[in-house]
DNA sequence: ATTAATGTTCAGAA
DNA sequence: TTTCTGAACATTAA
């Protein structure tokens, strides 16, 4: 059973609540999978129910912030897990789709979504990332290039491989693309154990509606004019890369000689 | 009143 | 072809 219970103006659903409700009612949960940074739950014939979080959705299996911003209800027959699953929105930025396997892998394939950072080879990293001239922070952000890593993230990662956010991708050096390649795999899993970074706006929660513990061991992340925590020389600054800020210590990341 | 916020996607221009 | 900018989406809080 799936409905929009609340009164803003709705978020985007493909193709339609109606349709998707048709579709996948009475059918068994068989897969939670994570493509990217999307959420999918896949039914026992194989239909997608997928969840689009953007900026501050939650998809969560006990009681949401508040009513205000419900955006999406699935009940679940008795079974002995959690009753219900919701997907929460403030701004309404994110996206609920049910799809067929053909229709995600047109919508979400290989062309929007690439290799998972987490699961992605060493070679394969540098690889899809050297040869652009872009700065590695926006390359980061990249989807298509390697899926999974956001803004904040790419911000901690690079200041954990001492590499300057502006340096073209195509200007980095094998033992540059190494930091990098074992910074990514390192920020990322210590994140998720930590499950995740809880701002100072409080939106992101995880599943359970508990707040993250990555943002006390943010090093860089919304830090600026404070000390580096690592040379404890170096100031923080922000810059602004593709319209997202970006932090980095000019003292441990220096930009590439020419 | 203005600005910025863990994101994606498109149009249009360099 | 690649990369950039700006905008749009909608809400809240500093």
């Amino acid at each position: 059973m799936l409905r929009p219970p609340c009164d803003r103006r709705p978020i985007a659903v493909v193709p339609g609540i109606e349709a998707i409700e048709r579709r996948s009612v009475g059918r068994r949960v068989a897969d939670i999978r994570r493509l990217g940074k999307r959420v999918l739950i896949v039914t026992d014939d194989a239909y997608h129910l997928v969840f689009e979080p953007r900026m501050t959705g939650l998809v969560l299996l006990s009681d949401p912030p508040d009513d205000r911003a419900l955006r999406i209800e699935i009940r679940f027959e008795p079974w002995e897990g959690p009753e219900r699953l919701w997907f929460w929105d403030r701004r309404g930025l994110g996206t609920f789709s049910g799809l067929e396997t053909d229709e995600l892998e047109r919508r979400w394939g290989g062309e929007t979504v690439g290799p998972d950072a987490l699961s992605i080879e060493p070679a394969d990293f540098r690889g899809r990332l050297a040869p652009s001239r872009r700065p590695i922070k926006v390359a980061l952000l990249d989807q298509t290039r390697v899926a999974g890593i956001g803004n904040l993230y790419a911000s901690e990662m690079l200041h954990v491989a001492r590499i300057h956010p502006e340096t073209p991708c195509d200007r980095l050096t094998g033992p540059q693309w190494e930091r990098l390649f074992r910074a990514m795999r390192d920020v990322l899993e210590t994140a998720i154990r930590y499950e995740g970074s809880t701002l100072a706006d409080g939106t992101y929660r995880n599943a359970l509606n508990k707040a993250g513990g990555y943002q006390n061991h943010h090093r860089v992340y919304d830090r600026a004019e404070e000390r580096c925590p690592d040379c404890e020389r170096g100031i923080i600054v922000r810059i602004v890369q593709a319209q997202r800020s970006t932090f980095f210590c000019p003292r441990c990341q220096r930009p590439a000689r020419s």
